[in-house]
RNA sequence: GGAUCUGUAGCUCAGCUGGUUUAGAGCGCUCGCCUGAUAAGCGGGAGGUCCCUGGUUCGAAUCCAGGCAGGUCCA
């Protein structure tokens, strides 16, 4: 006979047996290879950088990765997933700088540059195994046998290919990048760095007379009799050498101002915070009337034309300073951009050690940060110095050594993003965001304001940028290939056989193909996105290998990656797919948010806010975490994180699953139920099963369309209502159809009907919690089924499945029962006990077929309902303002005649309305009120409503008479002895044996009434008798009676069932 | 400083193509009910300046503007 195994109650032992099934039956290998030759559904692997502990926040987006490749696999696609991991870059380099204890570049040279880019290698694959362990252990779907690794040579020679063919077609190119920099480590910091170190300092600031000396090429002249300067402002005196332009608003206003004897120009709104003494405004005018204005700069460093002029630019604000902004190409990211828009030439007079140059003999040699005081003194001797006041500001120092930060233009290699903008921006355009504003809003204005790709990095652990710069004429080689090394190599068996990362690639050196001197490679590794941003190329080291294997995989139909990703990965896939494919990169991308604590900050590893993801797996297991994540909000929201939502998952939803199979298998086992030889006749499907598979048809049409238009909210919540539905309504109303003896039609379709439902909600869900579905499709299925849920089509519903009217009619009738339920809360009569009557008022009387009446009768414990279309002749009405007629027609009036109407009696109204429309008088004005003004709402009386909501209304018949009260008394004492029974630990086939002792009334009560109760208890015996020991004895008192019982088990299991 | 998202019950979130009376759900609290599966379910109750200020409108949680606060990314 078939029996039914409970499920693993322990979700984390559960969870670990499907885990060795599906191993040991390579279940993922054959959900890819059973789609072999099918359509593809590209999915693309967003490397994780492997520098760190997987945290639980690190699972968040990678379930939404696992997510859709499962759906689109069951859907018939052949969804490759190759694993990928992001291996370069500082973070890496940090971490074994703190391991091995050196903290500077320096120190890392003395170290040894191979050691330690060797220590890099090992300390990825360390975190890489860590991220390996925990990927299989959620259940996460993708091939870690053959993943892309970033720092491998083939993947380092497309990378190689790829910049060759930028260099070639002119879009790499040499320029300068500011950045924060450490004259000290002799590095720039990245912008993480740079936030670490910020601390608040007091700088001398200066204002400084800029003496106007040629008006010719502005519209603003000057009056030649008098001196006149515009003011500008600094925290940083030593950047005053360098100044080559000064910026303002073009459209704020300015203000010429006499003082003494001279004159001064400033921003309007910025005139009392910047001037001292006297002051008479001669006149104002906008920012754009200065521009072209030259001025007698501080330092004379160019004699350039162009430079010391005053410019518009949109950077200069009107919160400190004087609204105009000293320029210095060399010292700032702003300074530098303008200065390459304008034309302007670059002073630098400051070395890599921070220090000026011969170009500045004022100071030469000097540490800038020190030359302030010097400079300062010198601006006030020649008379430009308007003003020097401390001023306290935020300022970064280096988070290694403390050494002051210095914005500096440094040597860098680009890539020309800005020569495909409009590519860039037509390709984003066909790309799908989920949600639409990370394209439109986020992305789209970055892609507006494109700026080229600073690519290079002046340090270790990266790919080596792929330039040869020779030593004779200065020509540059960007080297493609390997092949093209070893041809160009002075020394080819060197550069056949060498790894293509530092230091070990810098020893090749090529022989210049121009003038025949030797070449060496530039220091820089590139930026680590651009790793990442080529995974389409360089996963299958395109074009060297796999040409047909990246036809077939690009463009991606689907990746998947944090919201912070927006200009890191999307972006730099972007860029690279529009400059070698000329295409967008992937089609549709979901944009998962963060996970943050229960404080709503991110999760990091640097705030200690992270939650071991090893730990929850082990209390609540994989999918609980899984589907807290896919029900809580949508995936573009940030979550918090914390074990109760977990938990809460667990037990809301997989447990109700759980409890619904196990009960399906407690009694299915009684029975003996065999799918394969117990059919259901169609014909007997009671209307519970009807509705149950109209509603499985119905929310997988709307799974299915969410799920397509990647809104994962949308089918989660269509699922739970199912779950909620099934558990909560189908069980629990159909428990007496199981209970029944024997194997009828009746209860054979309740079973049939359960353990399909229940399958096919294993399908349904099999996406999103893997572990649950497959152990429950393990346990129900038979031998014609597929091995494991995860290689079977996902279910598809057709209309004909669905009776929406059979659906609408039992929200109907479990709203009567809810209303029900109230009015016996409000009359104090418990459920327990019988009524003889309700009395139904619904819009759709004649709809409530005898079967839906049965169930709103069984559920309300009364013994006729009676459904009536309208309670109208026990009804009075009310009149109500009706203001989608009254507003629009009579404006502020509508609510005063609104509530006017409110006061009126119904059948006034309606006397008056007869005729069409009626004047009154508001306010002493007439009002014409229409019929359609007046909307007649039916109220019962106060003491005959009982409950109502939503277009129905329940009247209960509460009247009790003696027959009633037995049977409540009845039904009262049997659910007490059934805990009785539950209190004894007995099972629930279990076969009882009953002694009572109870008070005069009650006795005689149970003697009329003894072989319903022996029914209901399962007892083969019950016997009035004295102080019976039974294996279990317990007192019941109700209702100021009492009775004892004494219960024995006689027949354990369930072998009685078969009656 | 810029871009962008968010702000609704103690907590997590719906609603937000404007329709006025009682703004919902889950968790939590509380009272009651139900229970041959359930860490469950059902009903009642307490709990809300729908972030603030203006505007549009007969009518705004909903649309617009400006703030404030928080998240994220970029400066």
């Amino acid at each position: 006979m078939k029996r039914y195994d409970k499920l693993t109650r322990n979700p984390a032992e559960r969870e670990g047996e499907v885990l060795k099934f599906w191993s040991k039956n390579e279940t993922f290998g054959k959900s890819l290879s059973i789609r072999e030759g099918s359509p593809r559904f590209v999915f693309f692997e967003g490397p994780p950088t492997v520098n760190g502990w997987p945290h639980l926040g690190h699972m968040m987006p990678r379930v939404y990765k696992d997510l859709f490749p499962r759906y689109k696999t069951m859907k018939g696609f052949y969804v490759g997933r190759k694993a990928g991991w992001d291996t370069h870059g500082l973070p890496v380099e940090l971490e074994v700088e703190k391991e091995i204890g050196v903290n500077s570049k320096p120190e890392i040279e003395s170290y040894g540059v191979e050691k330690f880019v060797e220590k890099c290698k090992e300390s990825t694959r360390k975190y890489q195994g860590e991220w390996e362990r925990i990927i299989m252990r959620m259940g996460f779907w993708i091939d870690l046998d053959d993943p892309y690794l970033t720092y491998t040579d083939n993947y380092i020679e497309t990378l190689w290919w790829e910049l060759k063919s930028m260099f070639d077609r002119d879009l790499l190119y040499q320029g300068h990048k500011t950045l924060p920099y450490c004259p000290r480590c002799g590095t720039g910091l990245s912008s993480h760095e740079v936030a670490q170190g910020y601390k608040t300092v007091e700088d001398l600031t200066v204002t400084l007379r800029l003496p106007v000396v040629d008006d010719t090429d502005s519209a603003y002249k000057a009056d030649p009799n008098v001196k006149t300067s515009v003011l500008t402002w600094t925290t940083t005196p030593w950047t005053l050498p360098a100044n080559v332009a000064a910026a303002v608003s073009a459209d704020e206003l300015y203000v010429e101002v006499q003082q003494q004897d001279e004159r001064v120009i400033v921003a309007k709104l910025l005139a009392d915070k910047v001037l001292r003494g006297d002051q008479v405004v001669l006149r104002e005018f906008p920012g754009s009337a200065l521009i072209g204005l030259k001025y007698e700069p501080p330092y004379q460093l160019t004699d350039d034309d162009k430079a010391h002029r005053i410019y518009a630019a949109d950077f200069v604000n009107m919160q400190d300073g004087t609204g105009v902004v000293h320029i210095a190409c060399a010292f700032g990211e702003d300074d530098y951009l303008l200065g390459q828009e304008l034309g302007l030439p670059f002073v630098q007079p400051v070395d890599l050690m921070g220090r000026f140059t011969d170009m500045f003999p004022l100071a030469e040699g000097e540490f800038v940060k020190d030359a302030d005081a010097r400079i300062i003194e010198d601006l006030k001797d020649s008379q430009r110095l308007y003003r020097s006041t401390p001023h306290e500001h935020e300022y970064p120092f280096c988070w290694r050594c403390d050494t002051p930060l210095l914005y500096y233009a440094m040597d860098s290699w680009y890539v020309r993003s800005t020569a495909v903008k409009e590519q860039l921006i037509a390709n984003n355009a066909k790309i799908n965001w989920v949600p639409a504003h990370v394209g439109e809003g986020r992305l789209g204005s970055f892609l507006a304001n494109v700026r080229d790709w600073a690519l290079s990095r002046d340090r270790y652990w990266g790919t080596p940028l792929n330039l040869w710069t020779c030593e004779g004429c200065g020509k540059v080689t960007c080297v493609g290939s390997r092949a093209e090394l070893v041809k160009l190599a002075k020394d080819p068996q060197l550069a056949r056989s060498v790894e293509l990362h530092r230091p070990y690639v810098d020893r090749v050196e090529l022989k210049c193909p121009d003038c025949g001197e030797t070449a060496r490679r530039v220091a820089y590794v590139i930026d680590t996105w651009f790793d990442a941003g080529s995974m389409h190329i360089a996963q299958w080291h395109y074009p060297f290998e796999n040409q047909d294997r990246f036809k077939r995989n690009f463009p991606a139909d689907f990746i998947s990656e944090g919201i912070d990703q927006t200009r890191g990965w999307f972006y730099t896939l972007l860029v690279t797919s529009t400059i070698i494919h000329g295409q967008p990169p992937f089609l549709n991308c979901v944009v998962t948010g963060h996970g943050l604590d229960e404080e709503g900050l991110k999760m990091s590893k640097s705030k200690g806010n992270v939650l071991d993801p090893w730990q929850v797996i082990e209390q609540y297991g994989a999918d609980a975490i899984r589907w807290s994540f896919f029900s809580q909000s949508a995936p573009v929201k940030s979550k918090r994180l914390s074990t109760t939502a977990v938990g809460e998952s667990l037990y809301k939803f997989l447990d109700t699953i759980r409890n619904t199979y196990d009960f399906f298998a407690l009694y299915a086992s009684i029975d003996g139920f065999d799918p394969q030889i117990h059919h259901a006749d169609e014909t007997a499907r009671s209307v519970l099963d009807r509705w149950i598979l109209s509603r499985l048809a119905s929310t997988t049409q709307t799974v299915t369309a969410s799920l397509d238009a990647y809104d994962v909210i949308g089918s989660t919540s269509a699922i739970e209502a199912l779950i909620s539905d099934l558990s909560n309504w189908y069980v629990r109303l159909s428990r007496r159809r199981f209970w029944r003896g024997g194997m009828g039609p009746d209860k054979i379709a309740a079973y049939a009907t359960l353990r399909d439902v229940l399958v096919e909600i294993s399908k349904l869900l099999a996406p999103f919690v893997p572990f649950v579905t497959e152990a429950v499709y393990r346990l129900l299925r038979t031998s014609d089924c597929e091995e494991s849920v995860h290689l079977c089509a996902y279910p598809e519903a057709s209309a004909d499945q669905i009776d929406e009217k059979l659906e609408r009619d039992m929200v109907r009738v479990r709203q009567i029962v809810a209303l029900g339920h109230q009015a016996r809360n409000q009359a104090q009569i418990k459920v327990r006990q019988p009524l003889s009557r309700a009395v139904v008022e619904t819009d759709a009387a004649d709809a409530m077929t005898d079967e839906l009446v049965a169930l709103i009768r069984i559920e309300l414990n009364v013994e006729t309902v009676e459904t009536f279309s309208s309670f109208d002749e026990l009804s009075e009405e009310t009149p109500v303002p009706n203001f989608r007629t009254l507003g629009p027609r009579l404006g502020p009036l509508g609510s005063k005649a609104g509530a006017w109407i409110r006061e009126q009696e119904a059948a006034d109204l309606r006397l008056r309305s007869e005729a069409g429309s009626f004047s009154i008088e508001l306010d002493g004005a007439a009002v014409t009120l229409e019929p359609e003004d007046i909307i007649y709402e039916k109220t019962l009386p106060a003491h005959l409503v009982i409950s109502e909501e939503a277009g129905h209304r329940v009247l209960l018949d509460t009247t009790l008479d003696d027959r009633l009260r037995t049977k409540g008394i009845v039904r009262e004492l049997t659910h007490r002895i059934q805990m009785a029974r539950k209190n004894a630990e007995y099972e629930v086939t279990d076969r009882i044996a009953m002694t009572y002792q109870a008070d005069g009334a009650l006795g005689a009560l149970v003697r009329a009434n003894r072989d319903e109760i022996a029914e209901e208890i399962l007892a083969v015996s019950v016997e009035e008798k004295a102080s019976s020991p039974g294996e279990y004895r317990e007192t019941i008192e109700f209702d100021g009676m009492t009775i004892t019982v004494a219960l024995t088990r006689t027949t354990k299991g369930n072998a009685t069932e078969e009656e």
